[in-house]
DNA sequence: TAAGCTACTGAACATATTGTCTGAACCGAG
DNA sequence: CTCGGTTCAGACAATATGTTCAGTAGCTTA
């Protein structure tokens, strides 16, 4: 348990959970520490799609990689937290595809579906990848992870609507954020393991019947009485 | 991994998930047998509740039931077979809590919200247990078991109300059940990690007003057009 | 281009945990 | 009481983990 990390590596924030320094003008990392970084994520997210998070060991990682086993300790305190940097690393592209949404519808709404549907086609483009977690403990990695970026995001969200709107919601908004976003990585969770998966704007299409009433009830669109 | 499992023992269900046989008449476990699972039932349960899924081993169990080694591994194939075997038995207690509220409310709607407060007060009840599944292993498989029999519920919920009043429902009932689920274990997590949780009572005011809009919508309550 | 860091190597190590096996002791059902 | 199934104690190989170190390779900057 006790260990003395990082001996001689300085290298950036050895612990994933660190404050994010990449960011930092001019202090890029060693490429040797990027590049060492890029074969372990890509090697454990290889493993996954093909036999699942949990049979993959460490030595699985270390041999796709090609890396010494010193190497991947010194940068990842075991295999839950290079999966959760790779968890990372994916979200940024959900970032970026939920953004280019967003530019596109103005509403308040528009923008929450938009996000649905990104999130559901990066999900359909990574299939495998998810079907991988499925059952394992990846699957808690990756839901708590997913989930506690999407209720903060929904939870402002509806926060913004109640506020400009003058709403008075009858149930608290991070009760219903959580609501919405249980029900949603359910559909997500179901959807991933059918094999003949409906088309992802199908089930946004679905998502967003089903969402909406909940929506309008929880923020008191209809002032009551 | 291939072994010669039970070369002398011939207990009923020696794997979990085997048929269940306990309701044959007669055909009673020998009491030692019975013994010994209650024991490593009772014993992982408590461990969990002190320290986490995660972190107990197969030996604090035998510890803690001071029973062999060769004896734990007669009866299961592992701490997660004898963790499912003891969700089984929470399950039992649940269903008769869950019968108790059926018995009292006839409408279909009471039935399901009964439900929905007698699955609650029983997470209640065991408030320590199920934290000590949070972000393990144990929340997959605690899920899993959950939204398996919670999906197959509602759906024939929702299958009964569709036939008995000729709707047209928009959404695959299949979908509208893992949506409502889904839903309903999320913010059942939610409230177990609350260090101040809402009373059970009025969780379920508002998941009943969080619920019915959508379930009216998913339905097809208002015919369309 | 050379110097000085820093990261990677490869191999070994202690440790922890799992799942299996044995024959003898034990106990409960019939 | 007896027989057959269950439990015991302890040991075992197999697997995986996390750690250490001296030596080598490669990056960066002066």
């Amino acid at each position: 348990m006790s260990s003395v990390w990082f001996r001689t590596c300085r290298c950036g924030r050895p612990v994933p959970h660190a404050p994010d320094i990449t960011g930092v003008a001019g202090a890029r990392e060693d490429r040797r520490v990027r590049r060492t970084r890029r074969l372990l994520r890509e090697a454990l997210l290889e493993l996954v799609a093909e036999k699942g998070y949990d049979r993959v060991t460490v030595q699985d990682v270390i041999d796709r990689a090609d890396l010494s086993r010193a190497t991947f300790y010194a940068h990842f305190r075991d295999k839950d937290a290079l999966l959760v940097s790779g968890l990372d690393d994916l979200e940024e592209g959900l970032r970026d595809a939920m953004a280019a949404f967003v530019k596109e519808g103005q509403g308040a709404s528009e923008r929450a579906l938009g996000s649905v549907q990104a999130l559901l086609e990066h999900v359909a483009a990574h299939r495998w990848l998810y079907r991988g977690s499925v059952g394992g403990r990846a699957e808690t990695l990756v839901t708590r992870q997913l989930r506690r970026r999407l209720t903060a995001l929904a939870r402002r969200h509806y926060q913004e609507m109640v506020d400009s709107y003058g709403w008075t919601p009858p149930v608290p908004l991070e009760m219903t954020a959580e609501f919405v976003i249980g029900a949603f990585l359910g559909v997500m969770w179901w959807w991933l393991e059918q094999d003949e998966p409906l088309p992802a704007e199908r089930v946004v299409e679905l998502v967003e019947l089903l969402t909406t009433p909940t929506i309008d009830a929880a923020l008191g669109m209809h002032p009551p009485g």
